[in-house]
DNA sequence: GACAATCTTGACGAAAAAATAATGTTTTGA
DNA sequence: TCAAAACATTATTTTTTCGTCAAGATTGTC
């Protein structure tokens, strides 16, 4: 279980922007150089982030991108699930409750698991904002801390 | 963020060893046909799980693959961590505290999510053994709600 | 001991993902 | 109006991951 590159670097970008302040843009080779990939590579992910209606472009000289909507208002699950391309939805179609083409119909152990960690990120990351990862850090470990403490006192079963 | 097919496919040959009755074992042709996947395909995946520790092979006639440990002493945490090649430690370096070859030193604004979430993910899975994948889900399930409900009572920063 | 069933392991090929390249369009300003 | 700067979009290449194949090693049976 993995993040890919596609969102981790979509997500940095989007965190150069957040950081901006107001009424500044990045032109492509700035957004590039800072997150140390080609512009090429960053040109395509804030393609796919403006399509997603996540930020502003503006072409020609002095052009470039900012965010579309308030940082504040833009929750890490929904960038991911675009820059996911709908892994939930693909995954062995089990999200779907259609199960075809698929060897496990009625007796998939693992279906519960998959499922549920799907449900678990999916969840943290929608109570992170954008505007929690410029700066400080604080609210995003605390957030993480309080399941991690809860966690801990749940033992396995048959231990 | 998914599940490798790796670490799926790695899984469900686990579950199929849990759920047999004690002292019996598959051979790959079985364990491939269960899965749908191909006999090498199954093959390379038991031998990955053999190394590990988690299954015990026998070869010859009347060969095949059981179990090296009771399922109830199996957490889904460590099967995950074979399969997946040690993700945490390869990715960005952040895990070890090293971070070179990495632009964001110092001022990686997505740090946090990415560790928050290995960790998240690692303690949930921690907590699930085989056992509780053979039969019924109805365990597993409720260990991720319980996570689900507190999280819900949590607002995001700022909205 | 020979043979068949089975796991082992490294090399190879196919598929998917990521990165790059190439081409086109829009805007600004001289 | 033209050129430069910047985004938009599709195609190509590269890299990584995944899956397959084949030859080898081990064990049980007759």
């Amino acid at each position: 279980m993995k993040i890919s590159a596609q969102e981790e670097y979509g997500l940095r970008c989007l965190v150069q922007l957040a950081a901006l302040p107001d009424g500044a843009s990045l032109t492509l080779p700035q957004i590039a150089e800072r997150e140390g990939i080609s512009t090429a590579n960053a040109g395509k992910l804030m393609w796919l982030l403006n399509k997603a209606g996540f930020v502003h472009s503006t072409r020609g000289t002095k052009g470039g991108y900012s965010l579309q909507r308030p940082a504040e208002d833009i929750r890490l699950s929904e960038i991911i699930k675009v820059l996911d391309e709908d892994v939930l939805n693909k995954h062995c179609g089990s999200y779907t409750g259609v199960l075809d083409s698929c060897v496990h119909n009625g007796d998939c152990g693992i279906r519960p698991v998959i499922i549920g960690l799907h449900a678990l990120v999916e969840n943290a990351l929608s109570q992170i904002t954008l505007a929690q990862l410029v700066g400080n850090e604080s609210s995003v470990d605390a957030m993480f801390h309080k399941v991690h403490s809860i966690h801990r006192t749940v033992e396995p079963h048959g231990v």
